[in-house]
DNA sequence: TCCGAATCTTGATCTAGATCAAGTGTTTTT
DNA sequence: AAAAACACTTGATCTAGATCAAGATTCGGA
């Protein structure tokens, strides 16, 4: 059950059975079916979220009522607004189940009693916002850098998965373009 | 001398005197002319620093040798490539001064030897990487979501410092687009 | 204080990618 | 099993912003 969660934390930090325990503790399971939402734009994102099993994506909607998709999470991948949740202001993205998806919530009320008692999670959550930020960076160079083409061979080479059980029209917006350009780029490319 | 990072520091986090004091012992100072780098796109990243006066920009090169500035850091804000000084990777980044500046530099491996002695710091750097994070996100969403003349208004109204300090060949640049482009946006926005 | 380099502006043209529109194919739900 | 919603493709057109070019202005180092 906490196999995956447990081997994600140790990819960054050494952990004891005990401390462990402390986490799983802390942790409620969830089920989500397709389409239904983990997070609303507007409400105050109060956790982050460790994928099980599944397929999440998080995008944020602008004032012409454009989704733009900022995150897709496969399992063993952490996802939410973790600006929100860093801040405390109010979501600018909305979380949805792309299909039926278990995952493991950990509360910000939760975390701020376990940094207390497990200070090695200060470690993991440094280097769990260093990761969103690198991420993130490279985000922004790519976008800034390359053309709609390269971005998507980018893609594709990184996460060929998402291309296996992500909707393209999900993909295209991941990578800043319409979904007919995305069309087009895959049938010459 | 050091009254600015204590305040900065305190920003985020409680210290003692004791604790800053050691934090002040693995600090080294450093004066940059204008145009000169305090990074260079392939150096490793070992440091992360201070801005006491003056200002600097961060910026990327493509494949076509055109710049990308990534970050503006003007005084009492840190600038690093935090990529590479994250992950070890080779710095994508090149960190240049934009003025005569004073900088406060904290390296690697003071840091993780810090870390150890002040383990308070844990909590500043979680939050430094946060802050950092919901910078770029920002960015990502502003890139994706608004037209250069909105991305233009914006900027101007949370970061208008930058327009008295900064040539608008660099802001235009941060901004995404190209300097005619923001010339023209002045000229009729 | 002067010279060269850097910065800024304006005009003319070009293009990557968006938008609009319509049809086909494929899941999901009932 | 049928209907409805969703996903994908292809074509025609449009446009924001890039690129190219050239002049005017300002800045900063010797």
């Amino acid at each position: 059950m906490y196999e995956q969660l447990r081997r994600n934390l140790e990819e960054k930090i050494t952990i004891t059975d005990d401390e462990f325990l402390k986490v799983v503790q802390n942790i409620r399971k969830t089920t989500l079916k397709r389409k239904k939402d983990l997070l609303r734009k507007g409400d105050q994102c109060d956790f982050i979220a460790f994928v099980n099993e599944g397929c999440l994506r998080s995008y944020s909607t602008d004032d012409r009522d454009t989704e733009h998709v900022i995150q897709i999470a496969l399992e063993n991948n952490w996802i939410s607004d973790l600006r929100s949740f860093i801040t405390g202001d109010k979501a600018e993205l909305t979380i949805e189940a792309l299909e039926t998806t278990e995952i493991l919530v950990l509360q910000k009320s939760c975390v701020d009693t376990l940094l207390k008692e497990v200070p090695v999670l200060e470690k993991f959550f440094r280097i769990l916002y260093g990761n969103a930020y690198v991420a993130t960076v490279d985000r922004v160079q790519w976008n800034i850098s390359y053309s709609a083409a390269e971005r998507y061979e980018h893609l594709l080479k990184n996460h060929p998965e998402y291309f296996q059980r992500v909707p393209l029209i999900h993909i295209a917006s991941y990578l800043g373009m319409t979904p007919e350009n995305l069309s087009r780029i895959r049938k010459n490319g």
